[in-house]
DNA sequence: TTACCTATAATCCATTTGGATTAGATAGAA
DNA sequence: TTCTATCTAATCCAAATGGATTATAGGTAA
């Protein structure tokens, strides 16, 4: 089964030149073009799920909706889809921002034809896009000068559950900090979504809130997720 | 001239693999070799100047002086060579580290030939070797989940509202994720809980979410509050 | 065994929310 | 001026949520 593939450019010829481009090779499917963000969201919105592109091709630069933007609406969206920026020049600023919004990689747009089939395919099949060296070499500078910190703590024993918050509880909080419904989390965890709702209920208690948005608003603050 | 290359690995049969790996590069020559961070250091203090690797391929685990500590050595000691991290398996958190302490590179330990070569040819040219796949997901990951801001804001450059949201729905989403009802913003802002409503509907278009939760997740994730 | 906790599930009811639509006021751009 | 964007506000309706309560089953601890 071909790759599928998106193509988000508000210039129509450069849709059509990538989609030349990627014309002869037959492992890979451009399956939907449009020509901006906010277009690309719409489409997505009104698709059935066996038509979701696997890799996103996603211009920076667009009127409406911008890539950066478009990366970030669609990462939280569909978390499983795969977004590659499309630059003109290497305009590092903005393909960084790009990465932290949740692309996976980039790709100039001269870029030969055999190069950006190769970088979709890689794409697909590990996750990542090769980082071209400035990119890595600020991410590099990134990780040397900014105290970032990997989200370690194997080394504690049991971390005390936050609140007593049993595994159950936990395990839903962590899927109603997605913003998911009862309905939704029920479906998840293969439970009545009555049953879901009782324990959500039962971690505000815990928590001592009233709301999904308070829940959400005290676990993202005190980092229970 | 071929670049040339320092191995420093604890097992000798690492050594030969990988000088096995680069022998068929004629580009690259392997000046180097030591079995401990203790013993690189105490070699390339007796080196005469012109056989000064250009590029260190170093284990992270060793006795007597570990790969972290080597490379924060080195790097002071020699800043104008370029150190690489070997890793056999994804030690996320020992390679966080050793980019602390001044590495530029990593590579799998199982990388095949050309993929070293690649690097270390890169490395030498460039600065940054092209980051192997399973580290660059690392490092985008890393990049992504921490809030890490580039150094500087670049001069001025007027900040673009993300999702292209007003300011009054900006206002109105800073007290939506402290989890206030309608009838709260309202009151807050001292407007129609009717108006507050509408406002956040906007909010959800703009984003394309349709939920208090899931604007909230998206706003915490993507940094927009 | 009894008592308790947890996970499961359901029901009733009031409130809140989300969606669609309409509309007035104002300010700025074409 | 006309067009457009923004902020304001309201209404109707359907869906989701929050609160309270009841109930069953399994496991654990006293």
């Amino acid at each position: 089964m071909p790759i599928q593939v998106a193509i988000v450019d508000d210039k129509a010829s450069n849709r059509l030149i990538i989609k030349d481009k990627l014309l002869h090779h037959p492992q890979i499917r451009v399956t939907l073009t449009a020509e901006n963000g906010k277009d690309f969201l719409e489409q997505m919105k009104n698709l059935s799920p066996d038509k979701t592109p696997e890799v996103v091709l996603m211009d920076l630069e667009m009127p409406e909706m911008d890539g950066i933007d478009a990366v970030a609406a669609g990462s939280y969206l569909y978390p499983t889809v795969k977004y590659v920026m499309l630059t003109i020049f290497d305009d590092e600023e903005r393909i960084f921002k790009a990465i932290k919004a949740g692309a996976f990689g980039y790709l100039l747009k001269d870029e030969s034809a055999e190069n950006i089939a190769e970088v979709i395919t890689q794409m697909y099949e590990t996750g990542v896009g090769p980082i071209s060296p400035g990119i890595a070499y600020k991410m590099l500078q990134l990780v040397q000068n900014n105290s970032v910190e990997l989200s370690q703590k194997k080394s504690e024993e049991k971390e005390k559950t936050p609140f007593n918050l049993t595994d159950r509880e936990q395990e839903i909080l962590k899927l109603l900090v997605k913003g998911m419904l009862y309905k939704e989390i029920g479906n998840e965890l293969q439970i009545s979504p009555n049953t879901a709702k009782k324990h959500v209920l039962n971690i505000y208690a815990k928590l001592h809130v009233n709301s999904k948005a308070q829940a959400l608003a005290l676990a993202y603050e005190k980092g229970l997720i």
